[in-house]
DNA sequence: ACGCGCATTGTTTTT
DNA sequence: CAATGCGCGT
């Protein structure tokens, strides 16, 4: 092998590096620590098949864990490799096993152009299946039905394999066959189908797995740490019998075990696969010291765990910063003024981006964001799919492509409204299914003139919805989808539709922009000669959380989990609070807490130079508003790490005593009322941090066995404080004020003043700097 | 068949 | 505090 066109591909990587890049068949297992460049690694792997070992490109598989991360993959091939590239398949598991049941539907019970369900689509399947078994939805939740059905399909347990353990799986073990067999009418997978029906396929049908094992040569993973029991079997059944296989994970960033993932998986392959070469990538190119520090005293925690040894050129680094804030809106406006701060200071929007457990805590960044003028770009959240007239349009396109599909015909029938009610469709549906038809046979039938139990009326109605779609139907041959978009939105009368639905008009001008979005795709569809079901497929496949990160200048807000595979010089992590980092949901789950903890490692691990965590004191949710307590994964870190405010005392929570003593007339009915209820939750937090050390907890037993000062706070000295709080001050710059809190550390006194001038709010101050005056 | 209004009820994370 | 979902009245 000559080196010298190699140099490129193996530039500026380090040993271990290039052994993986340069590796010859065979399983192999690499271990990558954050930051230590396994896409990189992947991506130069797949040139140096195509470039050095002649490999076709077309003999290559690549798994992503998203849609995204394809793309960017395939950038950077191209880049590498050039044109030579296009033919390897990149994809993730879902969307590589799409294309495939599409070509090889032959070997599945499915037709050529079936449609993929998403959750809503899903659930509403549910529905019907236990309407049509009369099981109460309201004592079995939809939700819990599915989630329980998903499962077993991640574990490869079919519908008749599937036993119930107890009463409520004795339910599901009645519904799971039913919603299969609805789907199979429908002509319609759902996510768990595409990969439980590739596994299915390929056992089947020998020809077909000896298709494609030839065909794909060479497997290469990413992510591996997050493939459930199907994904691995997918990646063993496409491997064999070379097993040129080339995974690439890391257990502490496994943070998907809710849809099945089990970092187990990967010492499972080293045991599958004795031979495996195993190469461990520990050194990181990202972060600075400090932050694989961080990570690392956090991550430490989890038992369940094989020890790494990450380590990096960017000795030091910046202290972490910790910041309490008052509540949710507070905390957002912190984070936007540090962001505007290190803006000033050379940072770009694009270098920063906030991260938070759960979506909902997007909406008061996003208004803080909007208050301040940051621009910013949301990454996935209650999104353009699920939107009413998107989903309707996308279900008549749906219907279009196969009539069968019961969900969408179900949506559409009668949105508009046209007269068809839901006895009619369900006499419709009882006499399709009696007579052992399928939707869109039924509606032939009728237009044939076939005897049917519906009503003269009703029929009529159902004929002349048959025929537009039959008309719309022949669209799809020869016209564009843009046309046949246009066509139907026209004759069915949608913009009044719209109209009629929207409460005013800034609802329905904002109902029409999605429109003309979902309009702007199938143009776009139609440049690329994408047919109908390429569209759809795509389209299933194609989440919210893809928003394409585009070159400008704006911050980023998403999940964590979105996070995962991404890098900032400066990120915010926040809500760091009990409850919902860790999130509740996880404590009744084994092991829940520790993924919350990757879930948190894999945050700090994409920032390259700053990392903040932030909490608030008092969040609001959707049941009003709540005290919260710290995260117990603060405790983890060690106090030298954080810099910043001293975190036992700042401004924000300050301005908690300042509303309580408005509310309560003065200083002295507020203290009074402070000792009452010395027991709330609230004023335990504010005694604690007083202290300085965290003696509440918030039942987690591992912190409350051992109590750990909060980082950054020292027990503090009896002092003698010359501001008392509820005096009022005056101030050289900030003018007027009040003070709220203050004591004395170490040898100055720090004093919190709520100004009255809104432009500066509340400040924390030093006593011997600030030149404070008593008014 | 449809529209309105009340009640309920649920929120983790994503392909 | 949504959003959905149901029941009632028309």
């Amino acid at each position: 092998m000559s080196d010298h066109p190699t140099g490129d591909l193996l530039a500026g990587l380090n040993d271990r590096q290039r052994a993986a890049v340069t590796a010859g068949g065979g399983p192999i297992l690499v271990l990558a620590g954050p930051g230590s460049g396994k896409t990189r690694v992947l991506t130069r792997r797949i040139a140096y098949l195509i470039n050095e070992m002649n490999i076709p490109a077309r003999s290559i598989m690549a798994v992503t864990f998203t849609n995204k991360a394809a793309g960017e993959m395939r950038n950077r091939l191209k880049s590498l490799a050039g044109d030579r590239m296009r033919a390897v398949q990149i994809g993730t598991f879902h969307a590589t096993c799409a294309r495939i049941l599409r070509i090889e539907h032959d070997s599945t019970p499915y037709g050529k152009d079936f449609v993929i369900y998403d959750t809503d689509d899903q659930l509403n399947a549910i529905g019907q299946a236990m309407s049509e078994l009369n099981i109460d939805t309201r004592k079995f939740n939809p939700r819990a039905v599915l989630g329980a059905i998903s499962s077993a399909k991640n574990e490869l347990i079919l519908p008749s394999g599937y036993v119930g353990q107890d009463y409520f799986g004795e339910i599901v073990s009645r519904v799971y066959p039913r919603y299969q067999a609805i789907l199979l009418d429908s002509n319609a997978m759902d996510f768990d189908d595409l990969l439980v029906q590739m596994v299915l396929a390929l056992h089947h049908s020998p020809v077909l797995q000896e298709k494609y094992q030839r065909k794909f040569a060479w497997v290469l993973v990413d992510e591996f740490q997050d493939t459930n029991t199907v994904q691995y079997q997918l990646v063993s059944l496409f491997g064999a019998p070379q097993n040129n296989i080339f995974v690439v994970g890391d257990e502490d960033q496994s943070i998907y075990a809710f849809r099945g993932a089990d970092y187990r998986n990967v010492a499972r392959f080293r045991q599958d696969y004795p031979d495996a070469s195993v190469i461990l990538l520990e050194q990181n190119y990202r972060s600075t010291q400090v932050v694989l520090d961080v990570a690392n005293a956090v991550i430490s925690r989890n038992k369940h765990r094989t020890p790494k040894a990450l380590f990096t050129d960017k000795a030091g680094g910046e202290l972490i910063t910790l910041h309490e804030a008052y509540d949710d809106e507070y905390e957002a406006r912190y984070v936007m003024e540090e962001i505007d701060d290190l803006r000033r200071r050379g940072y770009h929007y694009s270098d920063m981006a906030v991260m938070y457990r759960t979506n909902p805590q997007s909406r008061a960044l996003e208004r803080a964001c909007v208050d301040e003028g940051i621009p910013y770009t949301l990454v996935g959240g209650v999104g353009f799919y699920k939107r009413r007239e998107i989903r309707d349009m996308l279900a008549y396109l749906r219907v279009v492509q196969n009539p069968d599909d019961r969900v969408s015909f179900a949506r559409i029938i009668n949105t508009p409204k046209r007269g068809i009610g839901k006895k009619s469709l369900e006499s419709f549906q009882y006499w399709a299914a009696d007579a052992e038809m399928s939707y869109g046979e039924a509606l032939i039938k009728l237009l044939e003139g076939a005897d049917n139990p519906l009503g003269a009326r009703a029929a009529k109605l159902f004929r002349d919805f048959a025929e537009q779609l039959f008309a719309w139907r022949s669209l799809t041959e020869a016209s564009t989808l843009v046309d046949l978009f246009d066509t139907i939105s026209s004759d069915v009368g949608y913009n009044l539709y719209l109209h009629e639905i929207s409460d005013n008009d800034l609802e329905a001008a904002d109902r029409m922009d999605n429109l003309s979005e979902l309009r702007g795709l199938l143009v776009q569809a139609d440049e690329d000669e994408i047919n109908l079901p390429e569209f759809l497929i795509d389209q299933a496949l194609m989440t919210d959380a893809d928003t394409k990160l585009t070159g400008e200048d704006r911050i980023t807000l998403m999940t964590l989990h979105a996070a995962k595979g991404l890098e900032y010089p400066v990120v915010f992590i926040t809500g760091l609070e009990d409850g919902l980092l860790p999130h509740f949901r996880s404590f009744d789950e084994p092991d829940g807490v520790e993924e919350e903890r990757r879930l948190l490692y894999v945050g700090i691990t994409r920032a390259m130079e700053r990392l903040y965590l932030t909490y608030a004191f008092k969040r609001t949710t959707w049941s009003g508003s709540q005290a919260q307590e710290r995260s117990s994964f603060l405790y983890d870190i060690p106090e030298d790490m954080t810099a910043g405010l001293p975190s036992g005392l700042n401004t924000d929570r300050s301005y908690q005593s300042y509303k309580q003593m408005t509310t309560w007339g003065n200083t002295r009915a507020a203290q009074d009322t402070e000792r009452r209820n010395a027991t709330s939750g609230l004023d335990r937090l504010r005694r604690d941090l007083q202290r300085g050390s965290a003696t509440s907890n918030s039942g987690n037993k591992a912190v409350n066995s051992k109590i750990i000062p909060f980082p950054g706070s020292e027990p503090q000295p009896p002092a003698e404080p010359q501001f008392h709080t509820g005096m009022s001050v005056y101030h050289s710059v900030f003018g007027a004020g009040m003070v709220v809190e203050s004591h004395v550390n170490q040898d100055d006194e720090e004093v919190t003043v709520v100004f009255s001038d809104k432009r500066y709010g509340v400040k924390k101050l030093l006593a011997s700097l600030a030149n404070l005056t008593v008014q």
